[in-house]
DNA sequence: GGGCAAATTTAACAAAACGTTAACATCGGA
DNA sequence: TCCGATGTTAACGTTTTGTTAAATTTGCCC
């Protein structure tokens, strides 16, 4: 919501966990909401229209998987998703399907904090409309217009498929991207199984852009699942 | 003059009004160039790429309107639009389709010259975006304004095409500009596929303007791209 | 309008950049 | 320690870009 402090809808079966986020959200800046079942979730949000959701994948009615696949035929609310851990499949299957980010339980408040923060920030600037013409962070800046890019202000130079890459991190800068989402948006639909072309482009994005291409500072790997463009 | 003056097209169906501008325009100043029909007209314009258009409303085949309407669709020349005594309203449409200026016949040349150099002035500062009247970078200079060149102080011979390629990369110093962007542009809509006339053209800038060619340090290649002009 | 010089357009070929691929190394979790 | 996922490197083939010179067109002076 616009006005007063943002409201965030937690999807979640299980009461202890229900009980911890109630603590940690609901204090003094977010508005907290919640819902025991997928379907209660749907009319939550169409009845409350939050400005977040936390999602956990394990629900017992409906999947939560299928939920999310729904909600993203007509709304781009930010979701985070909660996955047991070792469920790497669900995870990817749900960053393909439109969340914006997941944590493994067992997760630490702050963790989960930084994360909401992160995802309401790109939601805002995303609706600030106008595209920005420049990203920057830290001592890596892409001039979008001009099509350059900078790091501590040294032009460093990339070839069409690495600008394509960057570009591409950058516009979801600080966002979870699987390997197929990377794969089909940059490459094409055909390549979604290509994963080395992504590998070896990476690589090489590293080498030109990082201080330390063994310790990424900017282009980090999220094992098991893609990439992600830290940003600050 | 080592690089060629603005070429001016005159889409007129009455042969004695193409003479007296032919004899006006043609001397010294201006390259002339001229259509009989608003067919005619469309071929030269994407071909021969003018600076500036000088359009009869009262044509045979097309009304001028309409060729104006199709122009604009494409293209930003500067079009100055003659009508008969009386036919006020289709004046108004005429500036309403994108007409930059307007004469009643008869009318003097001299008024004519100087509405010509207006809308010249006006069009070379809406892509020099500033109307800055020299361009200078390192020990490369542009005079706009006496169409001259200068490396190190001392001036090289352009040939038109030389000039209109570095001009335009000059007044978009600093970004990478498309093949397919400098065709539109420097040689006219129908030539965007001609990327070996950019290529030919750009080396024998290179030749002329850089100390060594194989190592360009202001006219850069963005491969898989483009081109662009480095400024300082 | 003919003829000359300059400019542009072609064509053929060379060089460089790029994407792709394979083979192998390394890392991190079970 | 084993295995899958990720990182690294170099080579290959393709595409893009550069180079040169010749053919053609254009502008222009007479």
């Amino acid at each position: 919501m616009t006005a007063g402090r943002p409201s965030i809808l937690v999807i979640e079966d299980d009461a202890e966990i229900r009980r911890v986020l109630k603590v940690g959200l609901g204090h003094k800046d977010y508005r907290y909401l919640e819902a025991l079942t997928a379907r209660e979730g749907t009319t939550e949000v169409s009845t409350r229209n939050p400005d977040l959701i936390v999602l956990d994948l394990g629900l017992p009615d409906l999947d939560g998987l299928q939920f999310l696949k729904e909600l993203r035929k007509w709304s781009k609310i930010p979701v985070i998703v909660l996955t047991a851990r070792g469920k790497e499949k669900d995870k990817i299957k749900a960053l393909d399907s439109g969340a914006d980010d997941y944590l493994t339980k067992p997760f630490g408040m702050g963790e989960l904090l930084a994360r909401i923060r992160a995802a309401l920030r790109r939601s805002a600037e995303r609706h600030g409309g106008d595209a920005e013409p420049v990203f920057e962070s830290g001592d890596l800046k892409i001039d979008f217009v001009r099509r350059q890019v900078f790091v501590k202000g040294a032009e460093v130079r990339l070839s069409p498929m690495e600008y394509r890459l960057l570009t591409y991190l950058a516009r979801h800068a600080g966002q979870v991207l699987t390997q197929k989402q990377i794969l089909k948006d940059v490459w094409g639909a055909a390549y979604v199984e290509k994963n080395l072309y992504l590998r070896v482009h990476m690589h090489q994005l590293r080498h030109k852009l990082e201080a330390d291409p063994a310790q990424p500072r900017w282009l980090v790997t999220e094992s098991g699942v893609g990439y992600r463009l830290r940003s600050e």
